[in-house]
DNA sequence: AATATTCTTGAGCAATCGCTCAACACATCT
DNA sequence: AGATGTGTTGAGCGATTGCTCAAGAATATT
């Protein structure tokens, strides 16, 4: 029939959002994205129609996997407290090698996006679902018997995706790693204090 | 000796920080800025240099701002933690009507601010000094004997500024003002917690 | 009133922005 | 091999970017 693409558009959607990832939206222009995806424009417009078309795209992509990772921890976990809390501590040695950045995609992106715009809602529905899959580990926790039965997962969640967003902020900042670790420490023990019923 | 200014820079320097405030640096053109302050571009570059020095200077009467509330809260308040808490429950009604961003500027230009430059830098020192305005309070309750004799003030303030930062973050999203509420009091519940001697 | 000094103005600079499209290249079909 | 349809290319579009500067306007001094 015809033609076959030459690149690889999984490749190229990586690279893509590694691109937005650190540098934002506004700071990456098509010269960056063509020399990253190694693409003509006439080529990324048409695989991806927009600039913001494949923002949007490296969003999905990139929620979807924060998503999957936390799935995965939970899921394979004797105790889902115990690996939010492993997941906090592992926030304290976050460096820019092994990730692109430190910072949240889409936190960024949501401080980033206008006010009143369809892409604020875009981001903010995936934030909504990666504090959904928090909610049902605390869920898991309370059938468990590991959290007690008048506790609120979904309070409980919003919580913890609270303490994730400033954590990732702080580890955007250049801060001593022994207190960085501290701090992760001081609210991985936040979750651990729930399991034990109101002391107050 | 010669012609004076017409504008008021007070003024002008107020609506520029307004505006790089809700937008972001990169999404505020020079246009924008035109229109706010009501200057022409050669008024605009005699008063203040470049954009680049013109958003270090909002950056610096913001953070100013944000440090001189926080002593002010901590000075006159007869219990440093309370305040701290108040604080942290007045975050749950932020709407954009009273400020122009529910979000903190200094985080938002953290963000945007490229990995290794300057500007990251110069955004730090701010996030510093206003880490150290929450650890003098801190200190002084240690003082007083509100918080136990071996409590550090600085990991304590590091912990209330991520905090911060996450609560600032949430009130980004169109989040269930109830829920919004809950989350502050939770947070605000840490520091009560902490007047307490340790209990595990 | 004349002069000196500063401030304001806005047309317009070079560079870059996101993006288009006609021409060409290629793989698959008959 | 030729036809068909899709992918790739890059020059370049109009718009916008941050910014400059010569000319004019306004105030203080003489």
């Amino acid at each position: 029939m015809a033609r076959t693409a030459s690149y690889d558009r999984d490749k190229a959607l990586d690279a893509a959002m590694t691109l937005f990832w650190v540098k934002g939206y506004h700071a990456t222009s098509l010269k960056d994205l063509e020399q990253a995806l190694s693409l003509r424009p006439g080529s990324i417009y048409a695989a991806f129609h927009s600039k913001e078309a494949l923002f949007r795209e490296t969003l999905d992509r990139y929620s979807a996997r924060m998503e999957a990772d936390l799935v995965a921890l939970v899921e394979h976990a004797p105790s889902p407290l115990a690996a939010l809390r492993g997941h906090l501590v592992g926030l304290s040695d976050l460096t820019p090698c092994d990730r692109p950045s430190t910072a949240c995609m889409l936190v960024k992106s949501l401080l980033e996006a206008p006010r009143d715009g369809d892409l604020r809602t875009f981001i903010s529905a995936h934030l909504d679902r990666i504090e959904d899959v928090i909610a049902t580990a605390f869920r898991k926790a309370r059938a468990s018997g590991e959290l007690p039965a008048d506790a609120d997962p979904d309070r409980l969640a919003l919580r913890v995706q609270t303490y994730i967003f400033g954590l990732k902020i702080q580890a955007q900042r250049e801060t001593d790693p022994e207190k960085m670790r501290q701090l992760c420490a001081d609210l991985a023990e936040e979750i651990r204090l729930l399991s034990q019923p109101s002391l107050q």
